[in-house]
DNA sequence: CTGCAAATGAAATAGATAATACAAAATAAT
DNA sequence: ATTATTTTGTATTATCTATTTCATTTGCAG
């Protein structure tokens, strides 16, 4: 809607009178920082009174002072964000640009940004869960993110028991029936967000499940229902938004559970290869 | 006085509550801008109540809201200033060394020694075909990889028809029925190498499919039987080999193929959607 | 299960803040 | 000068915000 407030001010629609352009000098000044304070504050730095904070913003366009700030806090998250994305390019092979490097080079910057994103309380909890035989495990994910899940479930089975993946939603209600108080449900939604996975939480939390929420950096309507969320930047140079964060979260949190689970691991692994030999040739090799 | 919230943030002097995690989580996941609303705005973007944002800031060693924001909005005036000091930060806080961080800067490192692997040539070569409507597309992998194959296939019949997902061994007979001379047979296959694979394989190129092999950087067997080999590191710090590198290569083909097929997938897309719309509520949301 | 302590949220309160009305001052035109 | 017009500030009001109180819930140890 407004798009830059700094043209704006530079260029105005209508003349400024005198204490309007005393603001726009300190607005300019340190743009956008002064626009943060109240319009007392500002209005007081300028020497102006507060109405005329008021006047200059409604001539500008805006219906109050509120709606300006929160236009200049978007500014300031645009500018906060792009200096990041322009700075760690160091490509010297390619001549003309290969989107190709240039996709895995976005996946490196975003893989970068995950490690900041983790409180590492989140995490402890988190692993002393999956830790606890005694609470079951529920894998879900949406069309794509479903793939996660998948992927999380196969490691967690090499671990313990008690684990389930549900492939589609229409599984859900006959694996739900399962659930009890303690255990943990694992949900994979990345934008655009599920309903059937809204749906899924919900029923789980109903039933006093730990709800585990892998989901992307923006507002998901469920972060609120989760107990514990672990979030991944998906931005990518592609019209499909990346998963490639997600999963090394997901490869991060078995390589920590594994350290702790080795040797169940190691007995439950050596179980399994018993019980194939077993099968023999009655089945295709259908394991790593 | 109060020097980085961040630190406080990530290191806090008392353990946090569970409320106070996920404030915590959405602080840091757009930091600082989350801090920059009302305190109610806050408390219910992060589905805690209000009285919770006051105890954690508190806690943090504030006065008061007010105090906290302002010193966020000093941060911000410092970073706006110098964007360098926004660079990945040198790990410093983490003591005895994070597992989880050690695990991500890994998968890094492995990601960043994909771009020296890919010929251009291949991947040239790759997009032809597969932009091709008349080669059909098999997928097909291990047991982890499989994933990576129904991944890449709910990519591809996005964006054109022809495609299916040989999701386990014991539907290969059936599946590869119907492979003709000329279409594409992606296999999956990192190490420990499977047995089917390599007969999935030798079938495949009996029906003079083009192969495809996405595997990893050793010596798979499989490499001579390939028309086109897709090399992707595994090594990281875990018992499991990482696939974070061979989905950032899948997301990449999928990101140049889109850019070649778009206008295809527009449609495509539009017809599913309008299918779907006729099914209704009959079926659960099943998509993204 | 039961009781205890910690954590949390609903509701009420105290305090700012933005917005408004109107009067005073400044400016320009006659 | 005098008036009309614009600009500005003072004082007030309505609205929103931060904060506190206290009851409820939750998690946990015996």
């Amino acid at each position: 809607m407004h798009k830059d407030i700094r043209a704006l001010l530079e260029a105005p629609p209508k003349p400024f009178t005198p204490a309007e352009r005393k603001l726009v000098r300190v607005l300019l000044a340190d743009f956008p920082m002064s626009g943060l304070t109240t319009v007392s504050q500002l209005a007081k730095r300028c020497g102006v009174s507060d109405p005329s904070v008021l006047r200059l913003v409604k001539k500008l366009g805006f219906s109050g002072y509120p709606e300006f700030q929160s236009t200049l806090v978007q500014k300031i998250d645009e500018r906060m964000r792009s200096p990041l994305s322009m700075l760690p390019k160091s490509r010297q092979g390619s001549p003309g640009g290969d989107k190709w490097d240039d996709f895995i080079d976005a996946a490196i910057e975003k893989l970068g940004d995950c490690r900041q994103l983790q409180v590492r309380q989140d995490t402890e909890q988190l692993l002393a869960w999956l830790s606890d035989p005694r609470r079951g495990i529920f894998c879900h994910g949406g069309r794509f993110s479903g793939f996660l899940a998948g992927y999380l479930y196969n490691h967690l089975h090499l671990l313990r028991s008690g684990c389930c993946w549900i492939a589609t939603p229409s599984q859900l209600p006959e694996q739900l029936i399962d659930l009890r108080p303690g255990d943990i449900f694992i949900q994979f939604d990345y934008r655009r967000y599920q309903k059937t996975a809204a749906l899924a939480i919900e029923t789980a939390r109903r039933r006093q499940a730990r709800i585990v929420l892998f989901t992307d950096i923006y507002d998901s309507p469920l972060r609120q229902l989760a107990d514990i969320v672990i979030a991944a930047p998906v931005e990518v140079p592609s019209p499909f938004d990346s998963l490639v964060p997600a999963m090394a979260q997901v490869e991060a949190l078995i390589a920590e559970l594994t350290a702790r689970l080795d040797c169940a691991m190691t007995t439950r692994v050596e179980e399994i290869d018993q019980i194939r030999q077993q099968f023999g040739s009655h089945l295709l090799q259908d394991d790593q």
